[in-house]
DNA sequence: TAGCAATTTTAAGCAACCTTAAAATAAAAA
DNA sequence: TTTTTATTTTAAGGTTGCTTAAAATTGCTA
């Protein structure tokens, strides 16, 4: 399998989940930084091969068998995530850019050996599941937007959404990393921003928007 | 740089070493399975790049920028090697196999932060020198074919030539590996087969061909 | 429901990397 | 030195994954 057709399922796949509605050709086209047309003819190869349903001028979706390679690459993806960030301490956002490359190069053996060096872990260091080789999906029952959380109450971070280099920055200086207990001090109301003491007892203001991207359970 | 120019740099280093000879475009065609005429056509692409030195019906030659390509590649290659065996328990066969894909799609920042994981190695599993971020080559002087050693002598092995799947299990079978220290009992000059024993006492017989291929020092 | 705007498909073409087969050159033998 | 053989180059063509531009289709809006 190309690393072209990995991506395309791949991408279908997290698209999918993400958005929770229709995958478009424009969508993905976007995404992938290829035109709509190229969409448009991997969409008709893979139909024929039979791991996306393919119907001219309807959404994009996964067979059965798209669904279990898109799974496995993005078991390999988030494997490698937590092995480069854990093992070989690189951070968060250079953990993506390389597990992006080696995902598609990465045999189910050495990704099994991984996995084994790491336990069989759940998740990867941004808090995203990690499909299990069946494509079992580890539960995130109880995993909130920090937004839902009251005043005085107090919340685990299970996972930061990284949308690009500057939410990775801005997790940084707030010293934000899953695993993290935060106690909410204060929402406000006027611009959705939430007042959260850490562990250590510094006091930081989060913007409703940064907010939105960390994900917590209640404590 | 593809994939493809990675490996023919690569090989045309690799084959220049091995043979210490002149690597012709049926070599390298051979050794990389691909036609004779692909040869060419990437020897002259390569050529205007200047990192080959092409010259039409001469002999293949890098230049100082392709010798320098080359070992970063292999580099690579044998840091991947050493991490997969060591750190997560892979066979040398695998290793192998799994090291000619990952290497080129390996950062030089990933690369540094396994090389400091191993400590800085000199030597991959099979005994083969690493070359450093400069294009130093760890010396290997006084490694020599265990041919060379005379009955009653003893030495170290330090590189074991992997040429194919049988030489592996070959090696398996008599328990031979880096760091091992042998003692020749008998060579017997009718076929060449050489009794060694072992550091547990055992005594094995070794084809002469087979021991052209295990390398080591004098003790 | 007719027409317009947005989206998707089709068509034609390009670059990379490969192939086979024919032509050119080099090297070896007679 | 001429001929034969082996090797290398050139030529023509194929596949994959992309591009842009034109045509087709959908679905929204008035």
């Amino acid at each position: 399998m190309s690393v072209s057709i990995d991506n395309f399922l791949k991408n279908i796949y997290l698209l999918n989940q993400e958005t929770a509605g229709a995958v478009t050709s424009s969508n993905l086209a976007g995404r992938l930084e290829i035109s709509v047309a190229a969409v448009t003819d991997m969409a008709r190869k893979l139909g024929k091969q039979g791991v996306v349903d393919y119907k001219p001028y309807k959404a994009l979706q996964l067979t059965r068998q798209g669904d279990e390679q898109a799974l496995k690459i993005i078991r390999k993806h988030r494997l490698w995530e937590l092995f480069l960030h854990e093992v070989l301490g690189l951070d968060l956002l250079s953990v993506h850019q390389e597990a992006e490359r080696l995902e598609h190069h990465t045999s189910d053996d050495l990704m099994n050996h991984i996995s084994r060096f790491l336990g069989h872990p759940d998740f990867d260091p941004h808090g995203d599941p990690i499909p299990g080789i069946g494509g079992h999906i580890p539960s995130e029952k109880g995993v909130i937007p920090l937004t839902e959380i009251l005043e005085n109450q107090r919340c685990m971070i299970k996972k930061l959404r990284y949308r690009n280099a500057e939410t990775s920055d801005l997790y940084d200086r707030y010293g934000l990393k899953t695993g993290l207990v935060l106690k909410v001090m204060k929402v406000f109301s006027f611009d959705g921003s939430i007042e959260v003491k850490l562990p250590d007892g510094k006091k930081e203001v989060l913007s409703g928007k940064l907010a939105a991207n960390v994900f917590c359970i209640r404590k």
